[in-house]
DNA sequence: GTCTATAACTAGATAGAC
DNA sequence: GTCTATCTAGTTATAGAC
């Protein structure tokens, strides 16, 4: 009677379960460093069965990606349908992204470190995806400028560089850390409202901006 | 006579130029992707040839990636060492990482996404740097604010933001894009300018203020 | 310095039994 | 669904001739 007894550790959702460790591994070591033994290993199965989920390992990788700007849009276009203040919306946008980078960080990153690696077709749909996002959020910008609150120094470089610095959040957050995700997510609100020039504003204001968008997001997401 | 004449190409610095492709192949395809025969036949030796030059794969990295951060640390504390305003400082820091980020965006990006196929010790090394780095700006940061010019939201977050958004510059930044080296440089100091508050200042002033540090930078340099 | 030849190994993926 | 067994190909790196 060798190892042929499992714990069994409900099969449950495998395929999840994959998902899972998957967006573990390929965060820690990096996609193409990862093997799909030790991904079996991990889990507790054979590499062939891992097959039996996903048709290759690359698809593994475009889900992780795509479900992470998936998110990222929807949330984005939600927040952006309400009527508000170009600031609120701009407070909305960046919760949506530092929230979600900061709860999801290894899927989140795969989609700024490892793009390379998706097939050309799956690269191209992603790109599109990744360009709807920008989009909106340039969006947001030009409407506070045409709006009269903005200020800018020029939308697309400060939607890359709201993107990036936010995005970035995935990276060192901890949740047991020096600041509260509450506190993470005022002061990148803060920041943004300042590149925008709209910090006029008595830091109170900001932190009822970002309450307001986190209990949206929260009603949203759930 | 089959293909034994070279059309040679001066190996008149082969390590240089090894170094040259690896860091594009790396940049473009992913380190883990990369293979050392790929990179051989690329610039026409054999695979054997390369390890004359450096004794493993893994050495190529970390000199690409250690350059950059030596580069960056030995612009920003000559930078910081000269007696200037907080204003003029963070600009000098500033326009340092951008336009570093911008003319080698191939060895930049390196340090951001393949930290992780560097040995033990490697990595450690190269995450002192990077802290000796994080801690200029966060000084330059802080004596800002310790002389009344700069109000803060979070000195480490601001750095963070600081430099996420201005290395991811050179993912984006073509020499014949929309906008110019000195635009996109204005841009990056402008925007740090009021992520510290310390935009009261008219356009012509910033754009006095970087150009002073490009000068610098240039001088430096060379 | 650059080559040929190859060692020693590991990768992703598949066939087919249970 | 999960397994065993295996194919095919590609990987880094080395030995030693020229």
């Amino acid at each position: 009677m060798p190892a042929n007894q499992k714990i069994t550790n409900p099969p449950a959702d495998r395929r999840e379960q994959i998902r899972q460790l998957a967006a573990e591994m390929f965060f820690e070591r990096g996609y193409e460093a990862t093997t799909m033994r030790e991904l079996a290993a991990a889990i507790d199965i054979k590499t062939a069965s891992l097959y039996y989920f996903f048709p290759n390992k690359e698809e593994i990788l475009f889900e992780l990606i795509e479900s992470v700007v998936r998110q990222l849009v929807l949330g984005a276009k939600h927040l952006v349908a309400r009527e508000q203040t170009p600031e609120q919306r701009l407070a909305g946008v960046v919760v949506n992204h530092v929230v979600l980078h900061a709860m999801r960080p290894k899927e989140s990153t795969l989609g700024d470190s490892e793009l390379r690696s998706l097939t050309k077709q799956h690269l191209r749909t992603n790109v599109r995806h990744r360009d709807d996002y920008e989009r909106v959020v340039v969006g947001v910008l030009e409407d506070g400028r045409a709006a009269g609150r903005f200020s800018l120094i020029d939308p697309k470089l400060t939607a890359y560089a709201l993107i990036a610095h936010s995005s970035h959040v995935g990276t060192w957050y901890r949740a047991n850390g020096r600041l509260s995700l509450e506190q993470v997510a005022d002061a990148y609100v803060a920041l943004a409202l300042r590149m925008v020039a709209a910090d006029s504003l008595p830091d109170d204001d900001v932190i009822r901006l970002v309450r307001d968008a986190q209990a949206f997001h929260e009603a949203f997401t759930e």
